[in-house]
DNA sequence: CCTCCTTTTGGAACCGCTTCCGAACCCGGT
DNA sequence: ACCGGGTTCGGAAGCGGTTCCAAAAGGAGG
């Protein structure tokens, strides 16, 4: 910048102006602006950012960027903020408390405002790691003193118990997400409570999983197993995501089971390929794009976001693999 | 940060020892600490990025983050990126050389390298919108004095077209990505080439699209209609994308069509839910993570990564989506 | 011709931090 | 008591910008 003042005779603070729309004599700003591209000077928006105090940028904390569910995530966010003029500064794919914190200590003086999402995230740490000023909104479980949105988890398990209950399945199993992981404990309490109100048993139909497709995988090639050694079927597997369905069907399909006819498989999240698998998979839509939005608007609005949890309805979307009997297979959206 | 050097009674000087492990008497160490977590203080990276010139940050410029190519991709970035303690400054969605530009400005600064995939990018545009010193890799086209990594389309498309000969398909439609879009032209070049080779016609085999699908959805309700009205049915339908093939085959199968017994399809990138779908997709891989992998590391190469353009190969997976009769469904990674 | 107002420009403080350099201090050794 | 050496710390100069304030220049009006 100084180089650009110097060559063009006039001060640095001349040479701001004109990279900020300032006044400037016709003239004076041509040459500056010529001797900037000889120079290929282009202003340091780190510097900038020093003394305006803003970043236009929105930092996003997530615990993994594998999946579809996370992509799925991203994409919401970068539009939402895309359309606000801001960027992501994005930190995927950390375990532990340690990772975090230092994960959010690399967003001070780099983000104007925080989404984050992670199990370990509570007000503690964030309170601990994050400069007092920066607006920050959670992405998932209710925490006091920070505004947070999420989806209400059992709310949607229960409305898909419901569901395949209606369409005549009794044994209805759940293969849940990994302990220690809210929305996998919150789903699990969602089908026990709609499984219990049903009047229907529960015993040793829970399965445990982690929300991979190999988790599904191993379930289903569990079940294949056990229904040839003699024992019953489940009527439908309801899994705690769509990758564990996924994975689950293929499995059952490899075993030469039928879905719907031998086992309804159904999901959670609705990832946006559900609708193309053989058969369309019946899931809980997340609001992924809703949620974005919300949580960047938030960050944006004056003042920064107000402490409140909002909760969002999830929807239950009713395809072929819970042997629902739609015929029309997924159009694009 | 002032504030906690008078709280405890010693200078800025010896804060910022503090926190970059730098000598400092032990009771005095401890003292700041003690303040600056009464304080709430964090360090402000953007300021101490501006002195030591280093960010601990790649920028990532992508077209779009639709879709699970780009997903991938941003996975396998942020993989690379963390992996050697890096986070990522992403920007996606950016519709015409306006907003590339912006989106190269708004990284001055902020960042320590750059991975840039655009159709637009072409070596000026990098020139007249980034500073001069710093590292960019190109993901994509060759691109002269500038450092780049992509595949080679031509190659991948011909090769499964040579699969397709192979299984006995003789007339093969290709359904081509958008105009101007590189990797679209190559890969129906490749199809070209290879059809050719093989004494093939391509007359009238050759359907407009634009990697997304919807556009693999219309072709397949187009080509369906024709086969009603009497027109003879391509024997295999290789799409530019995978996107494009899910579209064309929930569209084949909803006009009552069977893949791969009345059409084979295949497609390109080998996304990874291509393997879990029922027929599970033949595809051309694309190595992502290893693109990523190379990208991050050139970037952090010292001295920055030299203006060569590294091709990747691609690899043709068969699974049973082009009536190869391999009958295993597709597995976890 | 002088005054006053506008427009354009330069000087300099400051944003929050790192780091070089030197001052102050404490230690043992002579 | 003095000196050399090591340790701990403060002062201050930047890093690359923005912005307040004042100064210089150029008219218009009296």
């Amino acid at each position: 910048m100084r180089d650009v003042a110097r060559r063009s005779g006039v001060s640095i603070a001349t040479v701001s102006r004109v990279f900020n729309g300032g006044v400037v004599g016709t003239e004076t700003r041509a040459s500056v602006e010529q001797v900037a591209r000889t120079l290929r000077y282009v202003p340091n928006r780190a510097a900038r950012s020093l003394n305006t105090a803003r970043t236009h940028t929105i930092g996003v904390v997530l615990p993994d960027l594998y999946g579809a569910f996370y992509s799925e995530l991203l994409r919401g966010l970068d539009a939402a903020a895309t359309g606000a003029g801001y960027h992501l500064l994005v930190t995927g794919s950390h375990a532990g408390i340690d990772e975090l914190a230092a994960s959010l200590q690399s967003m001070s003086g780099r983000v104007d405002g925080l989404v984050v999402m992670s199990p370990d995230a509570d007000a503690g740490v964030l309170e601990a790691n994050l400069p007092a000023q920066i607006p920050v909104v959670l992405f998932g479980a209710p925490e006091p003193g920070v505004a947070s949105c999420g989806i209400d988890d059992a709310v949607g398990a229960a409305a898909m118990v419901r569901h395949l209950v209606g369409l005549g399945h009794r044994r209805i199993a759940h293969l849940a997400g990994p302990d220690g992981n809210r929305d996998a404990a919150e789903r699990l309490r969602g089908y026990r409570d709609a499984m219990r109100a049903a009047g229907l048993p529960t015993d040793g139909l829970v399965l445990a999983g982690d929300f991979t497709e190999a988790a599904g995988h191993r379930a289903g090639e569990a079940l294949a197993a056990a229904a040839r050694s003699g024992s019953l079927l489940p009527d439908a597997l309801f899994a705690g995501n769509d990758a564990m369905a996924i994975g689950a069907i293929s499995a059952l399909r490899a075993a030469g089971l039928h879905v719907p006819q031998d086992v309804a498989v159904a999901g959670f999240d609705d990832v946006p390929f559900a609708q193309y698998l053989q058969p369309a998979l019946t899931s809980v839509h997340v609001p992924t794009v809703e949620m974005s939005r919300m949580a960047i608007a938030a960050l944006l609005r004056d003042g920064g976001p107000r402490p409140e949890a909002s909760t969002l309805p999830t929807q239950l979307v009713v395809r072929e693999s819970c042997g629902a009997g739609v015929p029309v297979p997924g159009r694009t959206a």
